[in-house]
DNA sequence: CCCCTAACGCTAAACGTTTCGTTTATATTT
DNA sequence: AAATATAAACGAAACGTTTAGCGTTAGGGG
């Protein structure tokens, strides 16, 4: 049933040359006309394959980088894994994608086993993770490249958005076209984005000197129920918000779930504002206004700045790129 | 920068003892208590760690298995990675997730990749993969499991759904009600389950002795959009279904859009059956009927199948584990 | 015709494990 | 006390590569 593997010594033995040969060869060295002939050959016949585990532990690179993401359910997460790896594939680098389930300790697991699976570099979506734990993977010579959220007193690479100015743009929207009450429906509180969001949301009350009124902040679990539910107790309140701003995809649709199911008509009952997925707010009607997250850009400059990193370029560490978001508003927002 | 990595010669030299004892140690073999303990101080000490790539060469296996899928932007793909990993995780196993990208030359790629990562196993789901490339890595003694889909002519294990049946069941519960014309939005042609679950939908016509009208077919790409343009389409015919199903969850998620921004009352316009996602099911109003796909029992049962092949046990060697879906009925589909 | 210089190929030593066959130390039996 | 059995530790050879460093060859210039 196994057929056993066809090792360089196979090829150099068909060929009658040495082994040595056949590695220059398979790694681009020179070799004679004649013998490139007789080695591919030999190669095609034999069915060889380099075996990467071997050449890994010669040379200590695998040319695979790690992704280390919190979810696969979380289309944002995927959207970035998708552009990554794009990038990355061109360079000749594979990938290995984790998901620690947004748990503690599978994060902490997952990236050891990375750092194990000798991973030349990693991308990661942090969360519960310790600055020390990454700093001694760093300290391996592992560069690291964090996505979307920064973990406190690392010094590390950073591709992220601007979420403050992000979510002050958004509710700097509605707050112009006249609104006052503004309901926000927010991420868990431990997570980096959800903070930055929030803040935004108050500074820009702040700076229109409006005051805040926490029983409008909801905090949710970036999931489609909770946006579903948040929704309606918000559109319940007794002095009800005149919008609404909604922080993620997912719980964008659980809102819009609920809105619909309430009769609610948007925008005449309730300005609206969501997050990502265009795809989506093309379909909804009135058109969703949204922010956009650059998610093709966030995933690129992060592959680009890992594989800059590769290459020993230690220029500008730690950068940081911060993204700009984009506010699109269509339909479903008005003037109060 | 780079620590210089700590190896069992470090460990030996730290003790006193020799390789091969700490090797045996470390793989729980027989050593006197008093040097567990001190080769345990030494591991700590020097913060060894097993070097699992200098290991995998050695032993041929690496614990890890790898799950190749078509896409991650579908969460029935993700649902059923999360299960699988759960299983794995616990029976100390490791994973390597790849997407494909629906694309042929990606999907044979990182197989490819796969199988030189030495993973000790595969489980996937297929798409335009030839039965002699799966075949080859069979052959090489890497177990697999196909999910959710079968290979033409290719002896392996699999676990699906019965999407026939299942297709058959919901479309019979339209037809119990007094549907006659019932539309369909399908998925691509050249994919498994839609060519299941059109069968089944053909089926129960002819059951019924109903005759099929093709323009009532409607072939779609499993994504969002398709399912909001199919919808209107179906709706927009002069002769309208009054019924409506549709085969995957994106494409349900479309058809809802569509249904709210044309101001369709489901069900008094139109029945509704969609599929997958109890949870967004729960949240639309009328509840949504939908077909559930056992994602969990899925993913369940191709994984520990794998574990069972790897611990070399052949028994019923190909089986087909052909899971029933269930028809959840609930407002969204009316009697006429 | 010889020597020099490229160009190419070879030998052998790593890389960090596992594992086989042996040796050494200890305990048990006679 | 000698003989034997057992447990623990060891040395060394693999696994399939890469890569110095050295040796060989052929061709060209003097």
């Amino acid at each position: 049933m196994s057929e056993i593997a066809v090792t360089m010594k196979d090829v150099a033995r068909y060929t009658g040359l040495s082994i040595a040969t056949i590695s220059k060869y398979i790694n681009g060295g020179n070799v004679l006309d004649e013998n490139k002939v007789l080695i591919e050959k030999a190669i095609v016949e034999l069915g060889f394959k380099v075996n990467e585990i071997a050449r890994g532990l010669k040379t200590n690179k695998t040319k695979t980088i790690g992704i280390l993401m919190p979810t696969l359910e979380n289309m944002f997460c995927t959207g970035i894994i998708s552009n990554v790896e794009n990038i990355l594939i061109q360079n000749g680098y594979s990938t290995i994608i984790c998901d620690y389930k947004e748990d503690a300790k599978l994060e902490k697991d997952k990236l050891d086993f990375l750092v194990n699976k000798m991973v030349d570099g990693i991308i990661t979506m942090p969360h519960c993770i310790s600055q020390e734990h990454l700093q001694g993977v760093i300290n391996k010579g592992i560069p690291i490249v964090l996505v979307d959220r920064i973990v406190k007193g690392l010094e590390c690479d950073v591709v992220l958005v601007d979420n403050l100015n992000a979510s002050y743009d958004a509710v700097e929207q509605l707050i112009t076209r006249g609104h006052r009450r503004i309901g926000i429906i927010i991420g868990p509180e431990a997570v980096y984005t959800a903070e930055e969001r929030l803040k935004g949301y108050i500074r820009v009350h702040e700076d229109y000197n409006i005051e805040v009124d926490t029983s409008l902040i909801k905090n949710g679990d970036y999931q489609i129920e909770s946006g579903y539910t948040l929704l309606k107790e918000l559109v319940r309140m007794k002095d009800a918000p005149t919008a609404i701003f909604v922080t993620n995809y997912e719980m964008t649709l659980g809102a819009i779930m609920a809105a619909n199911e309430l009769n609610i008509n948007i925008p005449s009952d309730f300005s609206f504002i969501g997050f990502d997925n265009l795809q989506m707010a093309k379909i909804v009607k009135p058109p969703l206004s949204i922010v956009i997250q650059p998610m093709q850009q966030i995933g690129e400059a992060a592959a680009n700045l890992l594989l800059k990193r590769l290459k020993m370029d230690m220029a500008n560490f730690p950068s940081m790129f911060r993204l700009k978001t984009e506010v699109s508003i269509k339909g479903s927002v008005r003037e109060i």
